[in-house]
DNA sequence: CAAGTGTTTGCAAACGCGTCGCAACTGGCA
DNA sequence: TGCCAGTTGCGACGCGTTTGCAAACACTTG
């Protein structure tokens, strides 16, 4: 009977099950990732990383992005004017709203807007491989 | 009576009412831009504008592109993995379908996702401003 | 539990895409 | 035709990201 397990040590061992090594800079990135409640930059996380184990370059914190990116468990984010933004993917599929104001980004899911995606894919004769649907937004103004 | 003109035509226009001048190198460039089929980026854009005029440097055509589009003639897109690519703005507005193995990009617009995002926005207390919606897709799979 | 081997790391240099400062040029107007 | 702010080409620069290399390391095997 194996209790809840952290989000961390999930993650790990669904790379270890990839055969990916677990190193103390991996382990550092991978707890910053499982913690964040947002959604951070390359950047923002080497210094995360750093708070947890001083030994983390920002070379490895790209590297290893890109290996937890393609073992499944980071998705990469490309919002407008910036660099990339990273956010663990154990958690069920949603889209973003970002606040063109304050940079703010929230999350969303639309089951309706789903189901139109795939049937529009499916109509042009492809299959939805993934998507991307970010809403730029502005504070509504009261009246 | 003026017969239909062309959408190079027609862009001088609203530009020149905008105070925008007009140079050799705009005129080339937009040239491209009202003939091309597809999304090209910057770069491709500088070769095809030196096929109309020779004297149209890289930088221009970046800062031609600039102006173009807060002039709202030009739209930027930002797919995945790549830079900036853009398109002549006097066609409806559509969101994309790009094939991943391909890299084509083609054109659909769905009303019912158009007022669905609008309503999600409001949902969250935010006026919509604007949006990017992109399906990566795959050609299906015959049975 | 130490040795062996392929991986991963830090560093700094290199990269790609886009921007900028500057001096020369030029479009649109008087 | 002449003026002059706006525009251009050039090369240098900026920023986020990637890479080459030698040293350090994780995991296996004996």
């Amino acid at each position: 009977m194996s209790p809840k397990k952290s989000r961390v040590e999930d993650m790990e061992a669904a790379l270890r099950r990839a055969g990916v090594r677990m190193t103390r800079q991996r382990s550092a990135i991978l707890t910053v990732l499982s913690t964040a409640e947002d959604h951070p930059d390359a950047n923002e996380l080497h210094g995360r990383a750093r708070a947890v184990d001083e030994a983390v370059s920002l070379a490895t914190v790209y590297r290893t992005l890109a290996v937890l990116e393609d073992a499944g468990v980071v998705h990469r984010h490309a919002f407008e004017g910036g660099g990339a933004r990273f956010e663990a993917a154990d958690v069920p599929h949603h889209d973003h709203i970002i606040d063109l104001e304050t940079g703010e980004v929230m999350e969303f899911r639309s089951e309706k807007i789903e189901e139109l995606q795939a049937a529009i894919a499916a109509e042009h004769g492809f299959e939805l491989v993934h998507h991307r649907l970010e809403l730029y937004c502005r504070k509504k103004r009261r009246s």
